[in-house]
DNA sequence: AGCTGATTGATATAATATATCATCTCAAAG
DNA sequence: CTTTGAGATGATATATTATATCAATCAGCT
């Protein structure tokens, strides 16, 4: 199968960008990922991960639920939180521990040393990947004697529209 | 007033090592700066900074909570929340957003960009500050045009204690 | 002693998340 | 085409983490 094209939106992409492109990169990539791995992409799921996709806001869980209560039926909590269970360990979505928030994932990442830079604002999300941390952090853990099992770097503050608005 | 000295304890200490010195490092340290601001330190303050500082592992809430039901009457949560709140603010004591729970600061650290390296199995938690990373986020927060307030960095897994036994 | 602001207590509730077991659905095997 | 079995969802209850609100208390000042 080939690889879908990168989603090509910069990290707070402008407000006036074709969010139609990200949200059917994300879409797409998710049932891509689905197919590969034989693993069932549900009407709930597509439903959870549309509604993310929808902006590169990030929702709480109980946010999502009433979003989804305004097109079906109200589903329960615990169905939002398999739903979201399954899409972050497919890789397409992230979990934001400062705000326990979720947010649909922009870029492929196939390391795990990834920072997330919150506004606090408007809720917008952006993703990077620095080759300087990503290097530094395998370097600290060497001299603690540390085995790294996963990384959280969240970075709240203004992004730029938002500060100059 | 003189400045205390620093903790000299390093990042993961010994199983070994003199806590009664990590220990009393802290509660002197919050003490002093409660008495330059001018500023209450409350037995119950002491008390929820005395049970964190017990070890380098961090509590829940709650853990603290029925620590504290132990020695005195059980205080409410608000009561806990509020300790904590005094104590972060006064920086000695941190949040690990990865899982909710609470530790005692061992450095005096005027920057905030910290990296707190968690141990899954003991839960133990041990701070570093990088000056890589100090100077890496700002740069990417240049290039995002990004104002940065807040820095969440934490790394789990496990410590070198835990992996030898 | 009386005032004032900070602190704590008491009570209730909000917000986030999971456990458990029953039921349903779908796709593959027979 | 039916059976069957694993995975998915529904239903219900509850656990866990955290805050709001208002009353009572306490400490320091005059």
């Amino acid at each position: 199968m080939a690889h879908l094209p990168r989603c090509d939106s910069p990290p707070f992409p402008a407000v006036d960008h074709d969010h139609g492109r990200c949200r059917s990169w994300i879409l797409q990539r998710a049932e891509q990922l689905c197919q590969q791995q034989g693993i069932r992409f549900t009407p709930q799921r597509q439903q959870v991960l549309a509604i993310l996709s929808a902006s590169h806001r990030s929702l709480g869980a109980y946010d999502i639920l009433e979003r989804m209560a305004e097109s079906t039926r109200r589903p329960t909590p615990a169905a939002v939180y398999r739903a979201l269970a399954f899409l972050m360990e497919l890789g397409v979505v992230h979990r934001m521990s400062g705000n326990n928030a979720y947010f649909a994932c922009t870029r492929t990442n196939h390391q795990h040393i990834m920072q997330f830079w919150i506004c606090r604002r408007c809720g917008v999300v952006a993703e990077t990947e620095s080759s300087t941390i990503a290097q530094a952090i395998p370097l600290l853990a060497e001299t603690l004697e540390f085995q790294t099992a996963w990384v959280t770097m969240e970075i709240e503050g203004e992004c730029r529209t938002c500060r100059t608005a």
